[in-house]
RNA sequence: GGCGACGUGGCCGAGUGGCUAGGCAAGGGUCUGCAAAACCCUGGACCCGGGUUCGAUUCCCGGCGUCGCCUCCA
């Protein structure tokens, strides 16, 4: 498999040390207020990376942290008078409820910030031993210049970054560039003792230290927004390799944007569209395709079209699974499972491999008419579907649907859905197309499709 | 100003130096009591200008346009 690091900017084989389980870790969202559509994708893309890394059989550790102590956490605490653990854990309710409708796996490990304070102010004090930071007016701040690899990822040259109108300058520093590791308690703040006084960790050093506490010093992947090259990933190597003197991350993969009318989707400014919202709208499922279908570094504008294309693609999907019983018992079609790995092998090219099995659906569907087997194609299908995430819950329900209301109007009392399709097959056979057609009318005003087929009707929710 | 990405048919969106991407939508047909689903067929594409090449949408140079990062941000 191929994949593109930031770092070299280029696709390069990925070659994980198999000894071990391969470590991902994913920047997970700074819980200050509910997640809009760009959060959900940064999740969706790495959840498909780790799903794919798992099917050909690897072992995978997958962390994504939450950060929940941070300026805009504690600026929305003070504006609504409550603690700032108030607000991370609702945001972090929202997270997870949204995270989990995507159909994303959970994390192997899911670490806080301010359940690794101890973590980080060792790692601090290391970084001061070694002369890499220091500490100023109960600030410690990490010294850009002692770290000549500084700009590795992001590309930049600290002297063009230098100073200028758009660093601020602050008298604390010896460098405008150097960041805080550590900031000195403010009136109102949170705060945690270490060795500078009271005060709370800066951004960065969090996922240097929790990363290097689940994953070790050196680890397989490193993911999160392109928005995090720089300056976050960029000091979370320097914080990271400076205090273990081990490469961090050996790759460094980046998603692309959530446009909204052609600009990025942000918190900051309340361009966005939230995730929550969407989710209740539409198919939670076709929200996910809705990612998947454009590669994961370009930029996905939305737009409610996008999304309603991808709800009715994802019926086309879903309706030619209903041609199967739930298990099949047969190998996957070779030829199909090859062509998906080819494409997804590619920097994960999940648009090409959707072509794959969009493919695959229309030879099973003719297979199917034609009246030949196709459970090879239909087992392909299902493990492609798994390595997207597609499979939906409502897919895999097995107990059938309320329509007792339903099947009494008919004159069946505590009657099934089952109840009412043979109620419905012998109308037909009178060829009593009111009753039928009634019924059918019924069923679709409840959420629920017939569709007649050669071998009797088959169901479905809406 | 520095660093970087992108520009494909009505819409979305892969990919490739010469061989059908795919989805959605549109038109025509088959099947069906009707419907739904499905299958078949059809149209239409690679921002502009140079260059390399037998041949470029694909490589190189230039231009135009859009966007991201350089400040919190998935």
């Amino acid at each position: 498999m191929d994949v593109y690091n930031t770092v070299e900017r280029a696709t390069v084989p990925f070659e994980p040390d198999t000894s071990r389980p391969i470590g991902i870790y994913v920047c997970g969202p700074t819980v200050q207020s509910e997640p809009h559509l760009g959060h959900g994708r940064s999740a969706v893309a790495f959840d498909v990376l780790r799903r794919y890394l798992m099917w050909q059989g690897l072992d995978v550790l997958f962390v994504r942290n939450i950060t929940d102590i941070e300026d805009k956490i504690i600026a929305r605490a003070q504006e609504r008078g409550v603690s700032t653990d108030v607000v991370a854990a609702e945001a972090d309710e929202a997270f997870r409820r949204a995270y989990d409708l995507l159909g994303n796996l959970a994390p192997s490990i899911e670490p806080r910030a301010t359940d690794h304070i101890p973590e980080m102010i060792s790692m601090i004090s290391d970084l001061i031993d070694s002369g890499h930071a220091y500490e100023s007016s109960g600030d410690v701040y990490f010294s850009v210049r002692s770290f000549p690899a500084y700009g590795i990822l992001s590309r930049h040259d600290l002297d063009d970054l230098r100073s200028g109108e758009r660093v601020a300058v602050d008298d604390k520093k010896r460098d405008p560039l150097d960041f805080a590791m550590w900031k000195a308690a403010k009136p109102g703040e949170p705060t945690w003792d270490s060795p500078w006084g009271s005060g709370r960790p800066g951004w960065h050093i969090e996922c240097s230290a929790m990363a290097a506490k689940y994953l070790g010093p050196s680890f397989a992947i490193h993911a999160g927004g392109s928005d995090l090259i720089f300056p976050h990933h960029e000091n979370e190597i320097a914080q990271a390799e400076a205090a273990n003197g081990e490469q961090f991350a050996r790759y460094w993969m980046h998603n692309g944007m959530l446009n909204l009318s052609g600009e990025k989707m942000a918190k900051s400014t309340g361009h966005l569209v939230t995730l929550l919202g969407s989710l209740e709208r539409w198919d939670p499922i076709a929200v996910r395709l809705f990612y998947l279908r454009t590669h994961y570094r370009k930029p996905l504008e939305f737009s409610e079209e996008a999304l309603a294309d991808a709800e009715a693609s994802l019926a086309r999907l879903h309706s030619f699974r209903r041609r199967f019983p739930p298990t099949i018992d047969a190998t996957a079609d070779a030829n199909m499972i090859t062509r998906f790995s080819s494409s997804m092998d590619n920097d994960l090219d999940v648009a090409g491999a959707l072509g794959v099995l969009f493919d695959l659906v229309r030879e099973g569907n003719s297979r199917l008419d034609a009246g030949e087997d196709a459970n090879s194609l239909a087992s392909a299908f299902d493990e492609i579907m798994y390595v997207f995430g597609l499979t939906s819950a409502d897919e895999t329900r097995t107990e059938g649907p309320d329509v007792r209301e339903i099947a009494a109007q008919f004159g069946i009392e505590e009657g099934t859905i089952d109840d009412l399709l043979e109620l419905r097959e012998g109308a037909r056979r009178d060829k009593d197309w009111a009753t039928s057609d009634t019924l059918r009318d019924a069923l679709a005003d409840a959420s629920i499709v017939i569709e007649d087929t050669p071998d009797g009707a088959r169901w479905h929710r809406n």
